[in-house]
DNA sequence: AAGGCATAATGAGCTTAGCTCTCTATTTAT
DNA sequence: ATAAATAGAGAGCTAAGCTCATTATGCCTT
């Protein structure tokens, strides 16, 4: 199938790996800056709509402000940062957790819950404005190349943590 | 959710708009910081490097910041800024354009051209420990399925300028 | 039980990458 | 000639992430 195909129409050039990359990096920071915009008016930004989203799929318990971090693969300072601003907005609480007093827990306030809906709400939109054309068939093939290109990347990088190692651990063999 | 498909034998469960965008973020956040941490032993940030590598192949005449921020779609402003790095570590050179004396051209210097060669080498190396794995035919189809998109987004929104106009230009039918 | 290491969260401070608003030269059009 | 548009840059901001150091706990070993 690849080789060229003399009954095909239109000979597709082959994209190399960098234009895939190139039109990927574009799609998703437009994607990103529609967000951004369209969260504004509800006085959140993207990396919040995604920690609040975040929390909304597993607070029946609150959660770590570790997992959380975890879940969005940033450093738990970072997601201290972006926790503060949602504890000022008063969509998130923060409480100690009984089983480890290190641990803060937290959980969506109702205001939270409400703020989930709406981003929800604003994340299809954008993602509809985008991917709407796409036929089911072709979402299917989409996500599935996505996740192959992810597992090879992940496959090629012995997870180096949430921190952004590089380069690290060559020793301790696992 | 969905209903149960009892002939198919791999029930993919079509994927929703969100649910793409979600991954297609995630692979180009992934992206943009392998690059990142393999582009900083050159002593350039991904930006620098997307800036000399448009510079790259117009350069026979010089671009314009304007250009440069155009192509790069960013705001005129944050072109200057990049430039200015670019400059300072001696990759391009800024001159006056004789035909408009307000605007200067840039050129790459022979270190810039050296280190858009090392640029597009790292590039290539992130994009193919992407992509490497996914094959000829589903490259065509993923890069497809991007323009599909992205024309999509294009069509939904009348080309809001590089300065993030969200909802702008109302009147003036083209 | 005490000491030492690991872990959870945070304080302090930095970087990247973008933005706007304002200002100065210049060009262009009236 | 003057008004408006344009090119670039100065000043200053935001978002989103990071590291390093610090504090409070938990856990494990002696």
């Amino acid at each position: 199938m690849t080789a060229a195909v003399p009954s095909a129409p239109a000979p597709e050039p082959i994209p190399t790996e960098v234009e895939l990359a190139d039109a990927l990096m574009r799609a998703s920071k437009r994607m990103r800056k529609a967000t951004f915009h369209r969260l504004a008016p509800h006085g959140l930004t993207p990396s919040q709509g995604r920690a609040l989203d975040t929390l909304a799929w597993s607070c029946g318990r609150g959660t770590r402000l570790n997992q959380l971090a975890e879940r969005l693969r940033i450093a738990p300072r970072s997601a201290t940062t972006v926790v503060d601003a949602l504890e000022a907005a008063g969509l998130v609480t923060r409480s100690p957790d009984p089983d480890d007093r290190r641990a803060t827990l937290l959980h969506l306030t109702e205001q939270g819950e409400a703020a989930v809906a709406q981003i929800a709400a604003v994340r299809r939109e954008v993602a509809a404005e985008y991917f709407g054309p796409v036929s089911s068939a072709e979402r299917v093939t989409l996500l599935r190349l996505l996740h192959v290109a992810e597992e090879a990347y992940e496959q090629a990088h012995p997870h180096h943590g949430p921190h952004g190692h590089p380069h690290a651990a060559p020793a301790a063999g696992g």
